[in-house]
DNA sequence: ACTTGCAGCGACGCGGAATA
DNA sequence: TATTCCGCGTCGCTGCAAGT
């Protein structure tokens, strides 16, 4: 038997008829007309060489190799159901893993209330937070090995959608008894106090320190340190001054002395979105997560 | 020289209407 | 239910033009 002739339609007819034993009723079901379906009968009683259906008192009935056909064919259908239908994603039982890129700053911004909601929405979920590699992260989001990306990626992403949450800005950020700055922000201690800052990851930091640069905005770091974490604690012990996201800037403020001010000069904003790719766009695992985003942290 | 895109053409198969 | 006739859409083939 070649298959290469065979149509879908006469699939689904033979398993309509093997159900009704009416054709009439077998073509209504696939949603033909009457002759369409005996059309398509006649056609693969041709190719199978066999009446696969014949007319009795108790009308159509199959032969014996029409009742091994339909079986087949009843078989065949259910595989290709499954395969078609969009596996749900059940969060409340789901055991699932999910990877997710973030920064350290986007660990402390967004996990606490994330973890929350999960406990309560999706307690069997595991959440497995990726540093965002240097090379092509693109790809492993495409690949699927990770789900998401969240932060401020101003280069991340190539080939991935991506939705906006929130809009940060900069601020400054000292001790909150500095001597210079008893009054809030001053142009003449901001140029005078030392700063500290944290190593550019080549994503968000670049586009401050550029912007500064084309301001002529003169700065004096006595401080680098390799990452951000350690950044608000060096802070509240030291004259120093730094930059920091206000979300940022504020979380720190309620756990460290901290005060927050406005920068003396107009500072660029950022977005932090996410970013997923085209393949999982209509994943239900994928679209539950994003959702989840969208509602936790969405201005 | 080869590839690509497009249009024109004929063959073929599917499905609907009418009818046996 | 089965058959005949017919309209219509699809597919494969061919030739042509343009681009690489």
């Amino acid at each position: 038997m070649q298959l290469a002739g065979l149509q879908f339609n006469q699939l689904r007819l033979v398993d309509a008829l093997a159900r009704s034993g009416n054709l009439s009723e077998a073509a209504a079901q696939i949603g033909v007309t009457q002759p369409a379906a005996s059309h398509a009968l006649a056609r693969l009683r041709r190719q199978v060489e066999d009446p696969i259906f014949v007319r009795t008192s108790d009308g159509m009935r199959p032969t014996p190799y029409g009742s091994r056909l339909a079986s087949s064919v009843r078989e065949a259908l259910v595989t290709l159901r499954s395969g078609f239908d969009r596996a749900l994603f059940e969060p409340a039982t789901s055991k699932r893993t999910f990877n997710v890129f973030m920064t350290g700053v986007g660990q402390m911004l967004f996990l606490p209330r994330l973890l929350e909601r999960l406990s309560l929405d999706a307690p069997g979920v595991t959440l497995r937070v990726r540093h965002v590699p240097a090379k092509a992260p693109h790809l492993m989001l495409e690949s699927g090995e990770v789900d998401l990306a969240i932060g401020a990626f101003t280069t991340l992403i190539a080939g991935c959608r991506q939705k906006r949450l929130f809009r940060e800005r900069y601020v400054c950020v000292v001790r909150h008894d500095h001597p210079a700055f008893k009054d809030g922000m001053n142009v003449e201690a901001f140029h005078r106090v030392p700063h500290a800052l944290a190593e550019p990851t080549g994503y968000v930091e670049d586009l401050l320190d550029r912007w500064l640069s084309r301001q002529k905005v003169r700065r004096i770091v006595k401080l680098h340190v390799p990452y951000f974490l350690a950044l608000p604690h060096l802070i509240a012990r030291s004259d120093l001054l730094a930059f920091m996201s206000n979300r940022v800037a504020e979380a720190y403020a309620e756990i460290l002395p901290l005060k927050v001010m406005q920068p003396p000069t107009k500072l660029p904003t950022y977005d932090s979105k996410l970013f997923w790719h085209e393949r999982f766009h209509r994943d239900p695992a994928n679209r539950w997560l994003r959702e989840l985003f969208v509602d936790l942290f969405s201005e």
